[in-house]
DNA sequence: ATTAATGCAAACACTTTGCAATGGA
DNA sequence: TCCATTGCAAAGTGTTTGCATTAAT
């Protein structure tokens, strides 16, 4: 995900693992499930720290903060533009690959500057569904 | 924006005043801006009765909860599928009229059963591009 | 040695809920 | 009259902040 040594920050033992923990992560997790995560190795490692740490990445542009889930944010070490899709039962999301080239015309820009987009796929993963159907 | 006989809910002033100020409204507003202006109004109006009508037109299908805006939830009484565009800066959300009509190939699908999707398009407006420049 | 990061608690912002009183149907 | 809705307050989440202590550089 990155070079530890070229990001310009102290390198806590917490901040590795919040780092080691994200890297390659593809299940967007929120604040929380990290420091649920991290709360085994590191018993008396604090919320705010992750929120922190969160947001000092967010700044240098490590992770993303995704903002699909109306509840809560959830993190993305992916930082390339991707896409996502997510489940509206149990909140899963994953990510789409394809890639959609898409651009407003100047009506729709209204003298913005577009800085980028992002698709957000809703449906219902395959165990939701089953469920649903158990249910109907 | 609808047909307030055919709702199917009792018609207060309250839900009246709420349904007046979201006709036509294509500002996204929060709860809370929608408090504030029908506490005029209504000063006794309760931000929780605003809430609850909110999430009753909701389930009715008569409003859209955008998750747009990582701070608060925004509400849009255009409930055809269209897409937004956000300033990074003063949040303001515009609307894009141009559709996208975009799918899902099997892999990206992940047996998911797609409902919908919504492209938010992000970038700055013009009011806060030149307070931008004012201070570069 | 310096200075930033930590942990804790308190504060904050947004949203939901319990409940007695009210008022539409 | 009846039952849903209101207003208020309290509680519930998610997130941020102040500050003394700790630890990376």
């Amino acid at each position: 995900m990155m070079k530890y040594k070229e990001i310009g920050f102290k390198l806590t033992p917490q901040r590795l693992a919040i780092l080691d923990y994200l890297e390659g992560n593809t299940a967007h997790p929120s604040a929380e499930e990290i420091d649920r995560a991290l709360s085994e190795k590191f018993p008396t490692m604090s919320l705010a720290t992750v929120y922190n740490t969160l947001e000092t990445l967010r700044q240098k542009g490590l992770v993303q903060e995704l903002s699909i889930d109306p509840d809560k944010k959830r993190f993305d070490p992916n930082i390339r533009p991707h896409n996502h899709l997510m489940c509206i039962d149990c909140r899963r999301i994953i990510d789409v690959h394809t890639n959609f080239d898409l651009s407003l015309n100047d009506r729709d820009k209204a003298n913005f500057i577009v800085l980028g987009h992002h698709v957000e796929f809703y449906g219902r993963c395959p165990e939701c569904r089953k469920a649903a159907e158990g249910r109907a």
